[in-house]
Parts: C-alpha cells; structure tokens; sequence
DNA sequence: AACTATTGATAAAT
DNA sequence: TATTTATCAATAGTT
C-alpha cells in the first residue's frame, strides 16, 4: 500500500523494520479495535516486537478473553477476576525500566563518542559541551586527591622530622650505642604491624629518603602517629 | 476504505454486522500475519465474533505467546504449571534491570562530572581518557557533519553561479534592458524558493555588497569559493 | 461471492 | 519520530 509494494517476508534492515514495525502495529491496533466496536466482537491482540517489547489491546479485559480463550480451546479454566489491572501496571513499570536503561545505554555509549551519526550538529555541540564539562571536573577531582595525598604525606613527614629530632636527642643524651639498638629492635616489628597501610602509603610515596647513618632513627619513626 | 465512510459504531443490522465482520476479520488476521512476518515479531490475535464463535492466529504457538505475556506482566496464577518459577525469573529479570540502570546512570553521572568523590585516582584516570575519547569523536563527528553542510552548500553554489553565467549571457543576448531585468526578477525567486536554506546562507554572508546593474549574479555568485 | 468506487494504510522520502 | 506524498490495499455498497 504504497509508493513501492514490499514482498511479505521479513525486513533486513534493522532500522527499516523498526519504522515499518511501529507504522503497521499502529495500524493493527486500530483495525482490532474497529472490529470490535463495528461487529460488537470480543477482540484481544498481544504483540512482541523483535526487540521483547509487548503491545497489547483487548476490546474487554485481556485475562478475560484469555480465559475465555482457554475455555473455548479445551483448556483447564483460571481463576482470576481482577489481575489484569495489576498486570498492566507491571508491564509498564517493566516496559519505562527498559526504555530508561536503553536511554541511558544509549548515552553512555553517546558520551564514549559511538554512534554519533544520527545526532544534529546541535546536539553533538551539546555534547561536547557535557564532555568538556565532565572532563573538567574529573581532573579537577583527580587534581584534588593528588594534591590532598601529597598534603597527607606532608604531615605525616613532618611528624616524622619532629621524632627524628626528638629520638636524636634522647641518643644523645644515651652515651652508649648498643643499648640504643637493641631498644630499637625490639620496637621496630611491633609498630610495623599495627598501621601497616600507613606504611605502605609511605614507602609508595617516598621510597628515595634513605639517609647517612640515621637510618635506625628513620625506620623507627615511620610507623606512628 | 469504500464507496462510502463508515463511522466506526457498532452495525446494527446483523447481516451487514456479519458481512463486515467477515471482511474486516480477513483483513486483520492478514495484516497481523503480515506484521509478524515483516518486523520478526510475535503476535498472537483472538477474535469471538457476536455469535461466540472463535477464531485465532498466533505467529508462534498461541499458548506460548499467552505465557510470554503473561510472564512480561508478571502476572500471579494462570493456567500454568509452575508460575513460581516464571514469576522467580522475573523478580530476577526486573532486579537485574534496575541494577543496570542504576549502574548506567551513575556512569553517566560520572561522564558528567557528578558523584566523582568517592572514586580512586586510577578510575579518575580511567575515565579521563574516557571523556578525551568520547571528546575527540564528537568534535570529529561535528567537524564531519560541518564539513558535509559545506560542501553541500559549495556544491549548490556552484550551481547556482552557473545559471548566473546562464544569465548573464542571456541578458547580453538581449539589447534592450528593460526586457532583460524583467527576465531576471522571473528567474531568481523560483531558485530562491528551491533552495531556502541556501538562499540563507548567502545572505547572511554578504549583506553588505550593493554594486550597480550586475548587482543580481554578484549576490548570488559571491558567498562560494 | 464478485465487483468497483472510494477511502484507508503505508513505503519512501523529507 | 513526525510529516508528506504517491501508491497500493482494504472494503462499503451494489449486483
């Protein structure tokens, strides 16, 4: 019925089948109802997009006309008086999910730059517009937490520096080297376990600080705080 | 669709009811086949007639379609054997949607800029790249969409300077200058009516030239190559 | 049911 | 997707 008749199988192109499938299911849908009201018929006409998208009209109820149809089959008879009110609100629930993921599928898959070729020049501008806003604002947040761990690393090297000088000073005012050590050893593995990501932070952040002979004095200062 | 339109109220007459109900069922039950076919779709149509006779068409089997439907409006009991498993399958199909549109959204909110705090600065990094990307291509989408209007319109520029030069050799054919503005105010308009966004595009390019007799092709030659 | 004059549906283009 | 247009298809009334 048109410019060009279309032989009756199934369309190849995707997009062509989608145009077609919503011009004639629009079309469906109107003679069904015409028949109904015209001949005062029962009339009910469920449909499943190729997509898993459910259309549906019944010229009654739709579980009233399955039931009848069971009935009239053969079939074991159902119970149900009122489901259907419920089953339409599910389904449109179900049906508003999948279009809402769709979208926002579709513009993920818009913002990693893929299939942009049906957008206008309009909403590509709009994109960018979006894409250099995000950008802007994930670096700045990158910025943020980069400067906040060299921030952290700061103080805790400053806290660092300040019990360097204060176990110096108590090495100096201990003449004796050994006793010093010895303390030192038994010190040393107990605070290591108990703020090991501390340690790890530190090690990860400044692995080049390795001084003269104050190296006891360093390792001992690592772990606190 | 007939010698006369036929409003769409129930028929009175029952003969006439019967005929029409005859034809228009025919019809339905072919487009419906016909849609199935052509869109890869799955439709199930039940008709009574006034009379409570039934008739039918399923583009699969009828029962399984009635199942489908049944399970998309996650309905409870049906005629079916084990509704608990369908309905469990659902409850898993509608979680598992909102978890992707949950997932989806916060990804495009992140694409955005949005709700970055919480992230590492690796997935920061991550999604830097991301947007460079997606950037990138809009831009080249966009570039590629301009460039495509560009040509278009050089192309049509072209054209339209050759029937300048048209014309111009025509209005050299003829002497007498009356005839040949008169020649020119018939032939203008219809291009500028053919192609308006063209017509657009030239004026607000060069507004500002206003020359003496050759003043129509200069207008109209000016704003290509 | 078969026949047409008409209206309706729709494929393709926009 | 919505409109528009050119065609083809469905069908109302008639025979």
């Amino acid at each position: 019925m048109a410019r060009e008749r279309r032989a009756i199988r199934r369309i190849e192109s995707a997009a062509a089948r989608q145009v077609t499938f919503s011009k004639r299911r629009r079309g469906l849908f109107k003679k069904a109802e015409e028949l109904a009201v015209l001949c005062d018929a029962d009339v009910a006409l469920v449909v499943f997009s190729s997509t898993g998208k459910l259309s549906q009209f019944a010229s009654s109820s739709m579980n009233e006309i399955i039931d009848k149809y069971s009935t009239h089959s053969k079939n074991l008879g159902k119970s149900d008086q009122q489901p259907a009110i419920d089953l339409n609100l599910e389904h449109c629930k179900y049906d508003s999910l999948n279009e809402q993921l769709a979208e926002a599928s579709l513009g993920l898959r818009h913002m990693r730059g893929e299939e942009l070729d049906g957008l206008s020049v309009g909403e590509l501008q709009q994109m960018e517009k979006n894409l250099e806003t995000g950008l802007q604002r994930v670096l700045c947040t990158k910025d943020r937490q980069f400067m906040q761990q060299i921030s952290d690393l700061q103080q805790k090297g400053t806290q660092l520096a300040e019990e360097n000088m204060r176990l110096k000073n108590q090495m100096h005012e201990v003449p004796t080297a050994s006793t010093a050590v010895a303390e030192a050893e038994n010190v040393v593995p107990e605070d290591a376990h108990s703020s090991d990501s501390v340690m790890t932070a530190v090690h990860s952040g400044s692995s080049q600080d390795n001084d003269d002979g104050s190296d006891i004095s360093l390792k001992l200062a690592l772990p606190w705080k």
